[in-house]
DNA sequence: TAAAAATACTCCATAGGTATTTTAT
DNA sequence: ATAAAATACCTATGGAGTATTTTTA
């Protein structure tokens, strides 16, 4: 599991295609569906469902949807105030990414 | 920022040495003092105080620690409900890791 | 047919290993 | 002197791209 596969699978989720996916994170369609593919298996469980014509999330797609989403925005409002700590103490301008990371 | 990179990190807090950290997770002592620098890089945090004799988290890193460990906690738990429940209506057997995975 | 997802394959970026140096006591 | 962390350099695993096939409406 890597937190690359678990941005392209909130981003499918969000979107509903792999395709629109790949084009607004900058990647080739193969590489959403290969990671996402990886995930699902490394897991053992299925996130999306493909058999009908439409992209849909399963049960356990939707409760790490919410899981993964929380997370990453926990993760953003701590790195935020960490941040403006380290600011403060040492006067150092930092010019983070607004990424994940 | 990788997963990885975080196990590394939460390892050499609990342990308080790389060296150590890399002995448990079976891997070379620069391969975790690498990653812990880059993680600390791309944060843009110093995790550990190293001027010190003996290695020392820093606020920061004592604060990512509590969330990146909780976190993990909090997934583990998410995955075996999904499991069991995966479980209870496919029949299907899982031989799932109890890694972070 | 047409659109999206999956598969095959090739390439390259980077995580990890070994060897070594630096640092601190 | 010794023990741990950092650095240098090389190797190899796996993530991404292009081309293609499969699937479903």
């Amino acid at each position: 599991m890597t937190i690359q596969q678990i941005q392209y699978f909130l981003m499918a989720a969000e979107k509903m295609s792999f395709t629109e996916t790949a084009k607004v994170m900058y990647v080739s369609q193969p590489a959403v569906s290969r990671q996402i593919s990886l995930l699902e298996e490394e897991i053992g469980l299925e996130l999306f469902r493909r058999n009908k014509s439409t992209l849909q999330l399963t049960g356990a797609g939707e409760r790490l949807v919410a899981f993964f989403s929380k997370t990453f925005q926990e993760y953003r409002e701590i790195r935020n105030e960490l941040k403006t700590d380290a600011h403060k103490l040492s006067g150092v301008v930092t010019l983070g990414s607004t990424a994940v990371g």
